[in-house]
DNA sequence: TTAGGTGTATGATTTATGTCATAAAAATAA
DNA sequence: TTATTTTTATGACATAAATCATACACCTAA
């Protein structure tokens, strides 16, 4: 990671978002901004928990491991999100692993002051009171899906899911462009059933496929996927 | 679920333990206790979120259901924990349902005032931050283990855990008599297979049962059993 | 007392998914 | 360019766990 001199735009992330004027000063002392490339690792399972990260460009993966070699991606963040808060109040060390899916920039800030900015500020705490609410629910419902939904349910949720976060390209695709082993870790499954699934979902036609980009070609049998076998 | 007259001990939630000497005439005005007896739901799955509960006397189980009689259980709550917080932020409507487990007494707060009180008292939202914190946490080594350990490794860890939760009772027993039906809804298996992996592990010696109290018996292997297969 | 529900207990069978093996293709490095 | 690593692609096989079927024990309601 490489420390980059010029600063964010001010508005992508919370931070920044939510600041109080007399706060200003403070960030832009504070806040420190890297560039990394693909396969950097922002933070790794583990380690001691030092500060928080904004994306500000690109794409992390933020995952967990088990037992030597088998991963899963618990989320896919974007430019805005805040990348690290898992390791608050933890143990602290970080429960998970951070690393860039392509070139990206962060936004990082030492933990000391991000709880001084929480204190200071109610409606940042506020805000982050509702991302963690709502990341709980996104949680316990993948948790659910784990436990009772076949693969082929499950991927046809995390292409869906894809889409709606991240939306279709130019090209038509979703703006995503993922591995076929990153999407397995994604819905828990193994590379090679995954691989199976997407398979038979592109004979199928509910999916067409173009290399790493996948675009949906029947969301309405997609979504009926997810909601049960029949 | 009956109105119960009888005040709390104002010591057991978190509203209670850290509400300001200015708001605790509006706590006391505002807050209802219920109580229920074994098997009555507290609020379930897709009900509109109307208040949030915390958790007086007796155990509550909150669980999320799939596809027609598959369910998770999420977690297990006991005395002075919340319950209900997963509606807030959230579509309002519940993502769980709870449950009691045998007869408990609630007290309740309608979610504007509940907003109210987070609102004007900083060191409340906090604590709930952390919570959620945590929860999530939980939460998504949860999902790790479901995606990756087996059965026999989820059956570990989840009696490890509710040993750690719950404590032993004065005969040696997890102070926490379970079904084994609830215990497979919560290590996400079946019944049966959850029934085996059990009888084995009585056979091996690490668990020994009566009825629907569990006691570990070796929780050094029991340890290794979540570390991995071998 | 019987009847009927609910939880416990197990065997037999099926199936979804993981594991292993191998190879082509594509990307990256030398 | 060639070499080497990473990703994609598939077949054959193994197996963990679900499903199905059945029976018994234990409450508690009639």
């Amino acid at each position: 990671m490489k420390k980059n001199k010029q600063g964010c735009d001010r508005q992508t992330c919370l931070v920044c978002r939510l600041c109080l004027k007399e706060w200003l000063p403070a960030v832009q002392a504070q806040k420190k901004h890297f560039d990394c490339k693909k396969g950097d690792v922002l933070f790794r399972e583990g380690d001691p928990v030092t500060g928080i990260y904004f994306l500000y460009r690109g794409k992390v993966k933020v995952h967990k491991h088990w037992d030597e070699g088998k991963e899963l991606i618990v989320r896919f963040a974007r430019e805005g999100d805040i990348v690290g808060h898992r390791g608050i109040g933890a143990d602290m060390v970080y429960p998970v692993t951070a690393t860039a899916l392509e070139p990206a920039t962060v936004c990082y800030f030492e933990l000391d002051f991000f709880n001084a900015s929480l204190k200071v500020n109610h409606e940042l705490l506020y805000e982050l009171m509702l991302f963690y609410a709502w990341e709980l629910q996104e949680s316990e419902k993948r948790m659910r899906n784990l436990a009772h939904m076949p693969v082929k349910g499950r991927l046809a949720n995390a292409l869906i899911t894809l889409k709606e976060k991240f939306g279709y390209d130019k090209d038509g695709f979703i703006a995503f462009p993922l591995s076929r082993q990153d999407l397995a870790s994604y819905i828990g499954a193994t590379y090679e059933t995954t691989f199976r699934m997407l398979t038979a979902m592109i004979e199928e036609n509910l999916v067409a496929v173009s290399g790493r980009y996948i675009t949906l070609t029947n969301e309405e049998k997609l979504h009926r996927l997810r909601e049960g076998p029949f």
